[in-house]
DNA sequence: AATTCGGGGAA
DNA sequence: TTCCCAGAATT
């Protein structure tokens, strides 16, 4: 029998039951009845944004190692945070880390508040992660209401506001589901029921211990949940990227603006990313001044390097120029590295495909 | 309310 | 290819 409005009691009941047989093993989950380290509730709940937890897995324990408790990570320079954070994405999260660390080392004495307005006052922490921490590593029954979360209670209620504006409505649903008890295993089991269960398509509605109280389940229509609003076509950007490469072999790195896409980060020149198609000769011209072209010796092309961010695509033509000296005054800002010392740089994903395009592996 | 932030795995 | 992922900050 289908009950369209389960009561919290036997919902949540239900729920925990089925975590207490099911729960996945995972790096930074204590064993049942253990009380998490907040500090590593936070790391990996700021990890975990937006990034699956396959990804981030070797990063948490790369992170632990480095940076045992939340004091030495707040010592270490934010470019040692970056060089490790490489590849994970999003690096506004780890520059945030980073000043969350401080914060919370300096001004809380090292110990993570356990109340939302608190938490959410921090760098990097908002509505999710500050409920998740709450519940996970304090007991708190606060909601918690990330993607997965989303899509059960949509399903669940067969919700067609698209997202996301009808993450309100969500969150009031979920919120009244919210037990008192065991609040942070009750998110961890939502959590895991959508990676594993409930799945964006095709969900295992036969092994879901909600099935009895999902509308859509009954209706049959699961996979049209969560509606979501359109989404716009990304453009696709190009650009010349330098290998600018000394006798000796280094190579020129600079530094990104602190802020906006990859900042802070490593990378080799480019033109600017735009949308009009690139003339080679024409962006030579413009990146070098015309009197510098002299001091070059051979140039050659690399294979074209595509990536894709969130808004846009990306074609960048690596251009490997041979430099006869490192002091050039147009080439100043950077830095010359060995290639065999990149892994000691904050190289984000993109640059690592131009070091493999240009190296041929 | 919309946009800006990465990157990878699954279908 | 497209979609989505334990979202947050900015505009």
């Amino acid at each position: 029998m289908i009950d369209p409005v389960p009561s919290k009691k036997s919902f949540s009941t239900n729920i925990l039951d089925w975590y207490d047989l099911h729960a996945r093993s995972l790096p930074w989950r204590s064993p049942p009845g253990v009380r998490p380290d907040p500090y590593h509730v936070w790391l990996s709940e700021i990890m975990l944004q937006q990034t699956t937890v396959a990804t981030v897995g070797p990063y948490f324990e790369k992170f632990l190692k480095a940076w045992p408790t939340v004091h030495h990570m707040a010592s270490a320079p934010l470019d040692d945070i970056l060089t490790a954070w490489a590849g994970l994405g999003y690096y506004a999260r780890a520059r945030n880390l980073h000043k969350c660390a401080v914060v919370v080392s300096r001004d809380f004495g090292g110990v993570f508040p356990d109340d939302l307005p608190s938490l959410l006052s921090l760098p990097g922490i908002g509505p999710y992660t500050a409920a998740a921490i709450a519940a996970i590593a304090f007991d708190r029954s606060s909601t918690v209401v990330d993607g997965n979360i989303e899509r059960i209670i949509s399903r669940l209620y067969r919700i067609n506001t698209p997202l996301p504006a009808a993450k309100k409505e969500i969150t009031k649903k979920a919120a009244a589901l919210t037990p008192e008890k065991r609040a942070g295993d009750y998110a961890q089991a939502l959590m895991d029921i959508g990676a594993v269960i409930c799945t964006p398509r095709r969900p295992n509605c036969g092994t879901c211990p909600a099935a009895h109280a999902c509308a859509a389940f009954a209706k049959g229509d699961m996979e049209k949940y969560p509606v979501k609003a359109p989404k716009k076509v990304k453009p696709t950007r190009r650009a010349l990227v330098f290998w600018l490469q000394l006798p000796d072999g280094r190579v020129l790195l600079r530094r990104r603006a602190e802020t906006g896409l990859l900042g802070g980060m490593m990378e080799f020149p480019s033109t600017d990313w735009v949308e009009e198609a690139v003339e080679i000769e024409a962006a030579l011209d413009s990146f070098f001044a015309d009197e510098r072209r002299e001091f070059f010796g051979e140039i050659t092309a690399g294979d074209l390097v595509r990536h894709t961010f969130t808004h846009f695509h990306l074609e960048l033509q690596p251009v490997v120029v041979h430099v006869d000296e490192p002091g050039r005054p147009d080439l100043a800002d950077g830095l010359w590295v060995r290639p065999a010392d990149f892994g000691n740089y904050a190289l984000p994903t993109l640059m690592t495909k131009v070091v493999r395009a240009v190296t041929d592996r």
